[in-house]
DNA sequence: TTACACATACCGACTGGTTAGTCTGGCGCT
DNA sequence: AGCGCCAGACTAACCAGTCGGTATGTGTAA
């Protein structure tokens, strides 16, 4: 049995990340070293430099789990046989309650973007820009249909529900009154309301 | 004379601040190094602790400043003799046009509120309480009145709008195609619009 | 009007502490 | 007998904040 495993039964390179993650969150970027994630982990650097080349990569792989969740998710709801009303709706919806669901993530994401290596945070700008486009291929078919309204440029609309989704990390607080479902219905209410004709 | 314009026109304790808040945004605040903040401001350590008792507190002071101003414009426009629809109007296209202006002061205000000292981000977080409060009470108004549709909380209309003013050091760039005031005029119609009963 | 005291504004070398990343070596499996 | 996996001491760099010192101005009294 190789030691990836010793103790606990998760392998070292997740028990890592999910440290990483949790510390960032928690902390922030800078303010976590590394020696506190390995010791969180329960392994030393020698482990972490095994599997990693760079404190910058643990931070790469964060988003790069994000990323690849949220637009597989995406495209799932925007490729529905569904009026795209309908489909806007699912997913921004959907985008909302998997960001609570994951608001360490999300904390991160949108908090330690510039921390990445250049070329690095070029990469994850890239892949959100992908993401971002589906969205307002959405909204643009709507428009064009007539079911949107046309006075707002579609790519500002998507950003006025992005900042939302962004500002969640801030404010929401898993034992508040709403859940997370309760949130995402209120703010694709309130995004399909903006969008009425 | 007393030395505090050497040089330049503007006085020391602003020349820092100005280097300061600069740097913070471009590089983040742990990134900052006080030695390049007094670079910048063409001073050296000892002036710069002459003024500030620490790092931290020239961070605060950014902050202060961007509090005490939005404060101040939104008590005006909420103030004002008009219906409510109007001046909620004019409040939140208010608050992004100021944003816009201090990108700056912005993207530091929205990613740096943890590393303050636990006291002052206390401070912080009692200021910002009252400003959403004075900013969700309008919201209120309105839907009291009947002008406003009452499906969503007001709390959370509010968060949403700010949403994407805290949205905006991520996307909106001086030289793109809007000026501030179109993207003010554009993010106050969607929240007016997702607002109609 | 001169002389001395004192404060304000600033300089820059220094300190104590922290950090990311390296490297050598060893354990256990195949 | 080699290789993946990992320990932990080590290094080179950096950083916030301190402190003794200097220069300039201001008040006061002889």
């Amino acid at each position: 049995m190789p030691r990836t495993t010793d103790g606990d039964g998760t392998p070292v390179p997740q028990r890592l990340l999910a440290a990483a993650t949790r510390l960032f969150a928690e902390q922030g970027y800078d303010r976590t070293s590394v020696q506190e994630i390995v010791e969180a982990a329960g392994v030393t650097k020698g482990a972490l430099y095994h599997y990693f080349g760079s404190k910058d990569d643990l931070l790469h792989e964060v988003y790069a789990r994000v990323l690849r969740l949220q637009q597989e998710r995406l495209d799932t709801f925007a490729d529905a046989d569904e009026p795209v009303a309908k489909r806007l709706r699912d997913a921004a919806a959907d985008v909302v309650v998997t960001t609570i669901e994951n608001l360490d993530d999300a904390s991160i994401f949108f908090r330690s973007m510039h921390h990445l290596s250049p070329e690095k945070n070029k990469q994850v700008r890239a892949e959100r820009r992908r993401y971002h486009e589906r969205f307002r291929a959405l909204v643009e078919e709507g428009q064009k249909e007539g079911v949107f309204s046309t006075e707002t440029p579609a790519d500002l609309v998507v950003d006025y529900h992005f900042g939302s989704v962004h500002h969640l990390s801030t404010w929401y607080r898993p034992d508040g009154p709403l859940t997370p479902q309760q949130v995402a219905d209120h703010l694709a209410d309130l995004l399909l309301r903006a969008l009425r004709p």
